[in-house]
DNA sequence: GTACATTACATGCATCCGCATCTAATGCAA
DNA sequence: TTGCATTAGATGCGGATGCATGTAATGTAC
């Protein structure tokens, strides 16, 4: 059914939306987090061992130059480090500085208190 | 549940992704229209009066100022005319014109399209 | 080895966005 | 009426994004 589709895409625009907008605000003034640059900490924070930037890339749903712009913030921020990769001199290994694991970890309450708002009365509706 | 809410979020997140850049992408390449002017003519040819500016304002997901200047490149497209409010002279008044109705009706099929490719697979989400 | 295609990441550029602000019109109170 | 707050919409500005491209390293064919 064709408004099926539209319906569902109506409900995950407005959410974004919703959701993007607050996590904006929120992370920003009290963090001085964007939502791009707090999701590149918690990927990062997810995983122990260094990654590829194009393994983050694979995670975050940025482009590939936004993703090197993000990382690049946040390294000048002292939140993340750019490594050399040994086996391919092309790539670069990011990882996150004790300031970065501390910065997300003070962030992630306001992170999740948003998401919890803002679906808290929503129907599951994943996969 | 807090991680529930972040399994939501992050399916959200791809699915907003990966829906807009096709949009985008198609949308742009075979009508000439960004995935933000195609809303508003969408939402502009679901109404049969026209349309305060501040209406579509509560539908469409922008800013107020985005959607000024969204209406204003549709407006130099020649796809929607602007007109004064007779009631309330601070207000604006958008209509489609033919040559924007007839544009619309043309990405209809590669909107519903693209919502259609991404969303087959999805579980009924919504309430 | 040389030459060419490909990959990983960085960067120039144009565009679009939101915030803050501006202007003009309206409403409301004294 | 005058004076002030509010509202509708436009615009200056800074910042973030994606696309196309650049650079350097790698892989492949010969």
């Amino acid at each position: 059914m064709d408004e099926a589709f539209v319906v569902v895409w109506h409900d995950v625009l407005a959410k974004h939306a919703r959701t993007m907008c607050m996590l904006e605000r929120e992370l920003g003034d009290k963090h001085g987090l964007g939502a791009s640059e707090f999701e590149v900490l918690d990927r990062l924070a997810g995983h122990e061992r260094k990654l590829r930037l194009q393994e983050l890339c694979d995670e975050v749903h940025l482009s590939q130059s936004a993703l090197s712009r993000v990382v690049a913030r946040l390294e000048k921020a002292g939140l993340v480090l750019r490594g050399a990769c040994d086996v391919d001199r092309r790539g670069v290994f990011v990882c996150l500085t004790d300031d970065g694991r501390a910065r997300h970890a003070a962030a992630l309450p306001t992170h999740r208190a948003v998401l919890a708002e803002v679906f808290a009365d929503a129907p599951v509706p994943v996969a």
